[in-house]
DNA sequence: GGAATAGTGTCTATAAGACATTATACT
DNA sequence: AGTATAATGTCTTATAGACACTATTCC
């Protein structure tokens, strides 16, 4: 075996002090212990001794387009699947990817333009059959992104393009996927329940009714205006930002309402049952 | 590049074909199109082409042991982190483990004996600096036994200890598992708060003040008796069977309930704020 | 009877559901 | 005036919280 101190990258002890950060136990423990035998291990160590699963990330990024769900799907351009829908998604660069997270924003951003998304991971499925290359794992995330028909980004992307839900569903899809939207979907359906999630799929400024069809499109169920207004408005989570009329344009005007600063920390809020 | 057909794996195809299921669409496409460039593409996978992260399982396994929540810790037998208390848990093996989940309950069978836990997914973590080995991917599960002080099977484990919640938060752990139990740990309180989670850490039979003991120890809250006798009866989610003193022996005795055949299926059942 | 624990009765406070009513815009 | 939508008033219903009270056990 080699020597230890010698080989060990720089990057890679600062990664790792880092990491340990305000533990000083450890501190200490590292360079008692690690210049002798864990030092050698870590020189030693390469993943390829290893028979690991693939890894890859999949997001489910959902937006509301004419008061209706739709998710973006792209056209795979290589095998296995190759010129299957599928959700976007892919492996990680470890040189690019600080993180899971970073690795899904990134994707998004691929494939969306959209940076600040609401972005949250959803459930990671990993086992011998959803690959045809073998056990592979997938992290699932789930974007909420609000849709814009202006810049039209995703039409520039010319393997993506935004589905209806429903219709999404009839797709044959790509690998495991066809459950993975589902999961998604009932993960959406579910903190919709509880919380102000939908607000990310919307354009600031809303109307309240804006809002609470958006709810009643995620939950699939009617709510009751009055019960649907108390609610939100008592929970402080909305400022008013003026008046005027969605676009339909007939009848009274409304209240326009962006979510407040207490919007980002109080995601959840309550349940409508 | 060689022909495809002769050298794909039967059981590949298989369990390929398993996953497909019922989309007829894909029996076609898998007919069509695998045997020519898709199955080439198989043929020459090599997952050791790419540049993956590691991937492994970490188990937060919760207990009660006189009313206090205790948590299993094990000590490294190996580098990293050799000789310092982590949390169960370790890699994939592609050969045992049909899927995730499998992996996780049998690395939880391996320490404490258990077979059927409330064993879940709480979050998939991956960045650079959590293992010096580099980039590195855990999927966390939390599960809940009943402790059993007779059969003492984790004092058969020699690496394994139970440790009061509290105390394992003082200790110097493994890589990032003090972030991991504390990530558990909120789940935990989290679902306690809507759910009859608790229910697991209990041997059954049990009184409804023990139970509520478990939820205010999982809370960290008081819960008033009436409110939690009322909810928990009218959910229907127990069966009373006989009556009895539970170990101090004093007082008034006790019906005594265990889980009904509800209660797998709602878990989900109410929120005490 | 006294201590300890199990279990209930009941009043109050809070919030949701139902639904009617008023308000404001455009034609 | 007529229509369409926004916003509110208010009664009912459901459930949680507070807390006093009764019930049953052992000594």
């Amino acid at each position: 075996m080699d020597k230890p101190c010698d080989r060990v990258p720089l990057t890679l002890l600062l990664a790792y002090s880092h990491y340990i950060g305000k533990h000083n136990f450890y501190r200490k423990w590292m360079i008692q212990t690690m210049y002798s035998s864990e030092q050698e291990y870590l020189n030693n160590y390469s993943i390829h001794h290893y028979d690991i699963p693939l890894l890859s990330i999949d997001i489910a990024i959902f937006t509301l387009i004419e008061g209706k769900l739709h998710i973006l799907l792209v056209e795979r351009g290589d095998y296995p699947f190759k010129g299957v829908w599928a959700l976007p998604g892919g492996f990680i660069d470890k040189q690019q990817d600080q993180d899971l997270h970073a690795c899904a924003l990134r994707k998004l951003t691929e494939k969306t333009g959209v940076t600040a998304p609401h972005l949250e991971q959803v459930e990671t499925i990993g086992n011998q059959t959803r690959d045809p290359r073998g056990w592979s794992v997938t992290s699932l995330y789930m974007a909420l992104i609000p849709y814009s028909p202006t810049s039209e980004f995703v039409e520039a992307v010319t393997d993506a393009r935004w589905w209806p839900y429903e219709q999404a569903l009839e797709l044959d899809l790509a690998f495991d996927h066809h459950q993975l939207i589902e999961t998604a979907r009932a993960r959406l359906k579910n903190k919709t329940a509880y919380t102000i999630l939908p607000i990310h799929v919307l354009n600031t400024p809303f109307t309240l009714t804006q809002l609470q069809q958006t709810f009643e499109e995620l939950l699939e169920k009617r709510i009751e205006k009055k019960s649907f207004r108390r609610r939100i408005l008592s929970a402080d989570l909305l400022e008013e930002v003026g008046q005027g009329l969605p676009e339909g344009g007939l009848g009274r005007i409304a209240a326009l309402y962006q979510p407040n600063s207490n919007c980002d920390k109080h995601t959840f809020v309550w349940s409508l049952t």
